[in-house]
DNA sequence: GCAAAAGTGTTACAGTTACACCCATGG
DNA sequence: CCATGGGTGTAACTGTAACACTTTTGC
């Protein structure tokens, strides 16, 4: 179904334009971004060409599916770049996407290119445009955890209401109340029960799984303080 | 200072790539968007090709200023299409800015387009992406307008605060309450008096004007009901 | 039986909404 | 003096934030 890009039969757009992707997971309690390794330029956003016969949201959709495997995940727009060079003459423009992904181990290298999480607070020197986009897709994603379900797209298939109250924790920056964050999330109608628990130290904890036939906009203009 | 676009010795980007502006203004009492007509193709947003030399903002401002005349405008980029079309060996890349004036007569025609305003509600029939983006547009200046300070950019430099409650009550599409309006809008701080009055039927209004010095994104999430 | 994490309601407070009358001017 | 639009404060209500103890399991 997904062309495959290094078909010769595909005809590419002019080297002008290009997709590039910023890539969020939770990994070891710290909200971080994929960087892809590029010998002589350094470290950078995953992206790639723009393929002629191929959407845009596709192309990024497949650029983060080589760095997942088939896995589905949450993806939006976030951004063009048009900068003029200094020289005058050329420019790039990047079309810049915001994914979000279930903690997972990916490939180390994914063709010849080293693939490395970083915390959004501490990630390398990169092109100027790239980490200006960063804060930017932060930002967007502490905003609209707040009135939408975006949240679920960081956490597995089923979760505790703990492990979603960490997720909401890490990328707001801040601690929540418990049983307020609790009544809300229940009130909201996004997530619902499984018969399965959690066995571990402690209490089990009940395992809810997100309602994916919930609206994906949630009422609610501001779910969380 | 701004670059003709008509000189020859500025290159073009491949014909791939426009740009297009989604321009409102408040008009007769309706939020209205312009449209230009290209006889063969119909209506369509105003737009041009992006030049090699020029910045995707300042080439949609540029867009703008064309229309509007040297007027400042507020301006920022809203969506990227790039669908492919149904050969799916050529394709058009839009890079889609949305900018709000205040109302102003503006030329009929300009380089032997027609140029019309048509309320948000009524317009023609235009390409189908071009289309989706008018409500997309509308949807971000409604709920932009709630926590920040663009309802003043479709105003002019001063105005009574009955003119800016009906500003919003024409964008969101409900009525205010009076008394709750002006206390908001005061205790942000957003507008200041000026020392003139505006006379007509009735007691006269005291003119206000915004404050640029006011933080552009309003503290308060939400500004108005 | 104790350590560890899960689960559960109520009260105080702050922000929002609803609402009606007097004021200044022009004709 | 009347018609027109401008200008002003308070009380009820609704939603939000703060807060501590009991429950279930494994060891």
């Amino acid at each position: 179904m997904v062309n495959d890009p290094m078909s010769l039969s595909h005809k590419f757009l002019p080297d002008c334009l290009e997709i590039r992707v910023v890539l969020f997971t939770i990994h070891q309690g710290h909200l971080q971004v994929l960087l892809v390794s590029n010998q002589e330029n350094g470290w950078q956003l995953p992206g790639g060409k723009i393929l002629a016969n191929l959407s845009l949201e596709k192309t990024a959709a497949d650029c983060v599916r080589k760095i997942t495997g088939e896995r589905q995940t949450y993806l939006e727009q976030l951004y063009t770049y048009g900068d003029v060079s200094n020289d005058k003459e050329t420019r790039l423009i990047s079309i810049i996407y915001f994914a979000l992904i279930p903690d997972a181990t990916i490939p180390q290298t994914i063709d010849g290119f080293e693939h490395k999480w970083f915390p959004v607070s501490t990630f390398p020197v990169i092109e100027p445009a790239q980490a200006e986009v960063i804060p930017y897709a932060l930002r967007r994603l502490r905003y609209k955890i707040e009135y939408s379900a975006v949240g679920f797209e960081l956490l597995p298939a089923v979760f505790t209401l703990t492990d979603l109250q960490h997720t909401y924790e890490i990328i707001l920056g801040e601690s929540l109340d418990k049983r307020n964050f609790r009544r809300r999330i229940l009130e909201a109608g996004v997530i619902e029960p499984t018969s399965a628990r959690k066995q571990g130290e402690g209490r089990p904890a009940q395992l809810f799984r997100y309602r994916p036939d919930a609206v994906a906009e949630v009422k609610a203009r501001r779910l969380f303080p």
